[in-house]
DNA sequence: CGATTCTTTGAAAACAGTCAATCTGTGTGG
DNA sequence: CCACACAGATTGACTGTTTTCAAAGAATCG
């Protein structure tokens, strides 16, 4: 179990045996099978979540029912409200798996520990959260100036393995357009 | 002029005289008029800036040349491209301003040596991080979202201080609406 | 006051959304 | 193994919103 997450996290800094074994000693696995929520709205969240196995989603819910998908997930990546869990607030959002899943979990104190007492860890982690910042950056621009043709070429190649596991109404909505819209897309390149 | 960014920073933590002059005598401040270039896309960003009085940009120029505005920046806030800092890639974005202003400086190593020494700093700065992430994302979820009514609404209700500072025009390449549209919009509702 | 910048307006065209129906593929239970 | 149900994808017709282009009207600044 825990050995996908050492292969991951050696590759992003060095680490002692013992460092590896606190991760290890503080974190817990979970299922969670297709369709089932790690998180709905409203609640606080206190754990960040690694995905081991799976794919999964953040969504939010508007006034008029539609769903907008956030961000997607899959291995070796962190899934989590990191607003809710930073400021411990009530969650707009919620996460549901879309492939039975299988994470590796750490309460928020275990987190924080971890974080301060293993230094490598700090900046594993600092590097992700840049990591992130600048691809919400990117997307934002993108959301911003590209049209649904260009939105969606872009999405396949920036996330090819995300592409063809997910339904076409999910890259839609992630996307920002009718899943209408995006067949149509589609079916436009078919001839040109 | 340090004594502005003193009364801000004193509001997020508690520094000891010695830690903020240790701030003040690494900072150095500068002026930009109204128009100038803080930064140009391609060039690396080494600094921290922070705005002591006036109004600032930060924009992405299209294939078209259009210009799309990712951030708007006022006094008490921080502007810098934080990607093209931490990773040290050419930036992809352009920082101008949209009057005269006053800023105080950081260049990359005095500013990591005084996350590193100065703790409530750190904590600060990580919490000015985490809120610009929030918002972020929630910015994300009003552009997925909101109709350009909604946009150029919440806009307001979110940063009236900015609203009634810069030209419409820029307010309108914020929210990915053209200028034409907007105007619209406005003038609905004068006669609702 | 003239020049520049910003905002508004109109008309046409492009684009995307909605609603409804159909088609496709997958998986489940009989 | 087949029939059926279900989720997902596509298509057509229509509607509504937004963009574009062009022009004119405010407002601001030197």
């Amino acid at each position: 179990m825990f050995k996908t997450f050492r292969d991951y996290i050696t590759q992003t800094g060095s680490f002692t045996a013992k460092e590896l074994e606190m991760m290890a000693a503080t974190s817990v696995t979970r299922q969670v099978r297709k369709k089932q929520f790690l998180q709905q709205e409203g609640e606080v969240s206190i754990s960040m979540n690694f995905i081991l196995k799976g794919c999964m989603r953040m969504y939010r819910v508007d006034e008029q029912g539609h769903e907008h998908i956030l961000t997607f997930a899959i291995e070796n990546w962190w899934i989590s409200d990191k607003e809710s869990f930073m400021t411990g607030n009530p969650s707009k959002y919620f996460i549901d798996a879309l492939e039975d899943c299988q994470l590796l979990m750490w309460q928020k104190e275990d987190f924080g520990r971890l974080l301060q007492q293993i230094p490598a860890f700090f900046v594993s982690i600092q590097k992700f959260v840049v990591a992130k910042s600048i691809a919400l950056h990117d997307r934002l621009y993108e959301t911003l100036s590209y049209s649904a043709d260009e939105k969606y070429h872009n999405f396949i190649k920036t996330y090819p393995d995300v592409f063809n596991r997910v339904p076409l109404q999910m890259i839609a909505s992630y996307l920002g357009v009718s899943r209408e819209t995006l067949s149509r897309v589609r079916n436009q390149h078919a001839y040109k």
